[in-house]
Parts: C-alpha cells; structure tokens; sequence
DNA sequence: TTCAATGTTTAGAC
DNA sequence: GGTCTAAACATTGA
C-alpha cells in the first residue's frame, strides 16, 4: 500500500465528499477483504474520516466505525454520480491501469454505496488488505492500531523521541528500523528508501553507529519526504482523473526507490539496488554514506 | 519458469 | 530478549 501519504490523501479525498451521506448498502464480493456485520454499518451516516499510520478510519452513527487497511495492492476509487460530483472519480492508493477503468473492476471486492448515488469501490488485486467493523470506543484497541509508535508529523514527534526509539534496534540497518512500525508509524518500503536518500544515510548502517547530527537529519528526511508525498499525492493529477485519465504518482518525483540503474537526480551516479530485511533497498552510493 | 511487488504477522534458528 | 530468515497470505506482470 500505500503508505502514510496516501493514506493521508485518501482520508482528505473522501471528508470533501461522503461526510454525511448515509451508507445505504454494503456489497462484498470477498468475504476475506471484509471483516465484521455489514448489517450493522448499513443505514448509518458517516460523521467523520480520519488516518492513524496507514489505517484509515471512517466513523459512523450508531458508534461503529470502518477501518481500511489497504496493505500491498489496496485502492479506494470513489465515483459521483449526482449534483456537483457527477462523473468525478477519486482514487488513491495502489496504482494499477483499472483504477481508471470501469468499476467495479475484477479486482474490486467491496462496494459502499451512498445515498446521493455515489460509490466507493475497494480494489485490491493481492486480498492482503480488509475492511474492519469495530464498535467506535474499542478503536484504539484494535490489534492493528494498538502498537504503533508516533506519528510522524505531529508536533509531538521530535528527533530525539526518532532516536530514542530508533536505539531499541542497534544493530539493525537504519532503514529496516525505521519501517518498524512501533519505531515510528506509517513508514513503509518507498518512504524509507528516499527518507535515507534525503538524509544522506546509507540504509546499510547501523543504529547503533549513527551520530546525532544524523539521527537530525534522518529525522528531516522522514518528515520532508512524506511530506512531499503528501504534496504530490494530494495533487491533481496524482489522484483526480479527469475526462482524459489523466494520471500520475509521487513515484515520479522519488529519488531512489524503483530507480534501479538510473541515474541519482543529485550527482549522476548510478543507482544501486541491494536487499535489505528481505525487502528491496535503493541507494545512491555517492550521496549516501555510513559516516 | 522464476522472481519481485508501496505490508504485517508468525515460526524457527542462533 | 534481539535479530535474522523464511514463510504465509494471493495475484500479476516482467
């Protein structure tokens, strides 16, 4: 999936366009994908949408909330139907040719219709992720939101609490460490790759070996590139397709990740593809060092 | 045919 | 306990 800026794209996406419209029927075509009494949301209204590391929640009346993890190959495309959003389509999430496609499409495995007419498809060709229906007080202790560390762009969230955290897992690579969720949340594969890339840190060193000065600027590596994420995510054409399909993602604007053999955008050297806790790592060895 | 893919959890070995 | 690997989930496309 998507990770914490798509999430965050999503959550925004969908509070301009189904806050207090009422859910009036659930239709799940993979009863894997959802999990919990689609009886119980149907009918309900949705009262407000909101993103905790790459979960998102929508709460509903009668104190139930949805939660949406989209794991690996999840997407959300929402389509009007009446008023001000007829023909309007957002999506957010993994990007695959279908999402531009009719819907639902054969990857869809859940389909939330709404009162005004509109749709909200959950697509998700690998079936990691799932929909959840929680009674809205037992939220925060549900098993996918109950260990997670700091949000990375709250206030709260400092580069001192990164190393404190970070000092849990001395001897692992810094790049596997941050996408420890309980470290800090909503880090995942691609963010990790081009926070290390910002930091000038190569993903291969220690915890344990790290400087302050490092711990700093890993910190504002994190914090920049999902950010930036979040910018071009949230951009028109990254998730807003319009009547020619036009579509685009952050992944244009990334500095390492899937940039295997090209050349860094910083120094011209040739980027290096390495596996890393069992997940591929890029790197530019130029601008990324251990010391 | 084999491998890797934006995630998470669990089991087993050292 | 920490940390590493592999596997599991399931599907597709290079």
């Amino acid at each position: 999936m998507p990770e914490l800026p798509e999430v965050e794209t999503i959550k925004t996406g969908l509070q301009k366009r189904i806050i207090g419209l009422k859910l009036t029927k659930i239709q799940v075509n993979a009863p894997k994908s959802f999990i919990g009494v689609s009886n119980k949301v149907q009918g309900q209204k949705v009262l407000n949408i909101w993103r905790r590391a790459k979960i998102l929640g929508i709460d509903m009346t009668g104190d139930i909330t949805l939660l949406f993890h989209l794991k690996m190959s999840g997407q959300l495309v929402w389509k009007g139907e009446s008023g001000k959003g007829k023909g309007e389509r957002f999506i957010g999430g993994h990007p695959t040719p279908d999402m531009v496609g009719k819907m639902p499409s054969s990857h869809t495995r859940v389909i939330f219709s709404f009162s005004d007419g509109s749709h909200l498809y959950f697509n998700d060709q690998r079936r990691f992720g799932w929909v959840r229906v929680v009674n809205s007080d037992q939220v925060t202790e549900d098993s996918s939101l109950k260990r997670l560390g700091p949000e990375p762009l709250e206030k709260e969230f400092s580069w001192q609490m990164l190393k404190q955290n970070l000092l849990r897992h001395k001897s692992m690579p810094v790049k596997v460490a941050i996408m420890d969720q309980t470290v800090v949340s909503g880090i995942g594969n691609i963010y990790a790759n081009e926070a290390c890339f910002d930091a000038k840190v190569d993903p291969r060193t220690k915890v344990s070996q790290l400087t302050d000065k490092q711990f700093k600027v890993l910190y504002k590596g994190i914090t920049k590139s999902l950010k930036d994420g979040i910018k071009y995510g949230g951009s028109s054409r990254a998730h807003f397709v319009d009547a020619e399909g036009n579509k685009g993602y952050f992944l244009d604007y990334a500095f390492v990740y899937g940039k295997d053999k090209d050349k860094c955008k910083k120094c011209g050297s040739q980027i290096k593809k390495i596996k890393l806790g069992g997940r591929g790592t890029y790197l530019c060895p130029n601008c990324q060092k251990t010391v």
